[in-house]
DNA sequence: TCGCTTTACATGTATATACATGTAAAAGGA
DNA sequence: TCCTTTTACATGTATATACATGTAAAGCGA
């Protein structure tokens, strides 16, 4: 029963079918990471974390176009679990967000796990389609901030 | 500092990358809709509630791949913006949604902005690049789905 | 028809996310 | 040095999202 033929249109929505398919493959992943007991987001922010070695909060903030008060909310959760601290740094604003060695196990075990899911996804794509859509992501955001 | 090298893989995690690309985008669409008063998500439930006509909650739930919860309680915050109401169907258990007078004038207004929005993204990314996305997320999904 | 199973929603709880705004520290100019 | 502006975070509030679980109605077999 389609009562306005153009809000078909809407089907093609670039913005409602990523996020449909963001909640598909965030749960998808998860579900693998589980054992690990560590959320699909909440990953990649410990290996980002891992990565830089010390960012503050607003280095994650570029580095995942994050919010900052996302950051800031999210990296409270994983002190909570003791999984990073944070420390005032010489810039007496900034705070210095660092693995714990329990956050270091985390996501050493993680990863493995990770690999796993990565590994499904990309042979379900194929490689080729896998790269193709890493590009397109990354084309769309570059849309969205040339505003 | 790269402190593990292995851990570069993850800048390729599809996960991270889409749900990067999905915040980068929702806002680029939300800002757009805007005037209307209408968030993006709302924007998508309230369309598809139009197309179907008259849903039930597990209808919308298929139609976007989103939780029965999130659905119940994305239509909770529909019916109080008096956009929708609900009424319980012939089986009992249903509540079967409908746009009120105020909803349908709600997105026949924010339809025109959302055109907008994704004449802006789909010119930016060129049409061809648009449609490959679109199928590439539609895969990515069905991998997931076939677990 | 009775009782068990399944289905369709609703609720409690927790994380993800962002906007508006507040606070403190750094930066810069007079 | 003092004052204004900017920067880096934190907090209040609201929506988005899902898992575990609860409840009521429908389906179904004996």
């Amino acid at each position: 029963m389609i009562q306005k033929p153009e809000y078909t249109q809407t089907w093609f929505c670039i913005s409602a079918n990523l996020r449909k398919a963001c909640r598909a493959v965030t749960q998808f992943y998860s579900e693998v990471l589980l054992p690990a007991g560590v959320e699909k987001t909440q990953f990649t922010l410990l290996v980002t974390i891992s990565m830089i070695g010390q960012p503050t909060i607003t280095d994650l903030t570029d580095a995942l176009l994050m919010d900052q008060t996302t950051v800031t909310r999210s990296i409270h959760l994983l002190k909570a679990k003791g999984w990073v601290t944070s420390a005032v740094g010489t810039d007496k604003r900034t705070r210095l967000v660092t693995l714990t060695e329990s956050g270091d196990q985390v996501v050493a075990e993680a990863f493995g796990l990770w690999q796993e899911a990565q590994g499904q996804m990309v042979s379900g794509l194929g490689q080729a389609d896998a790269d193709r859509l890493l590009e397109l992501l990354e084309k769309a955001i570059s849309v969205t901030q040339r505003g």
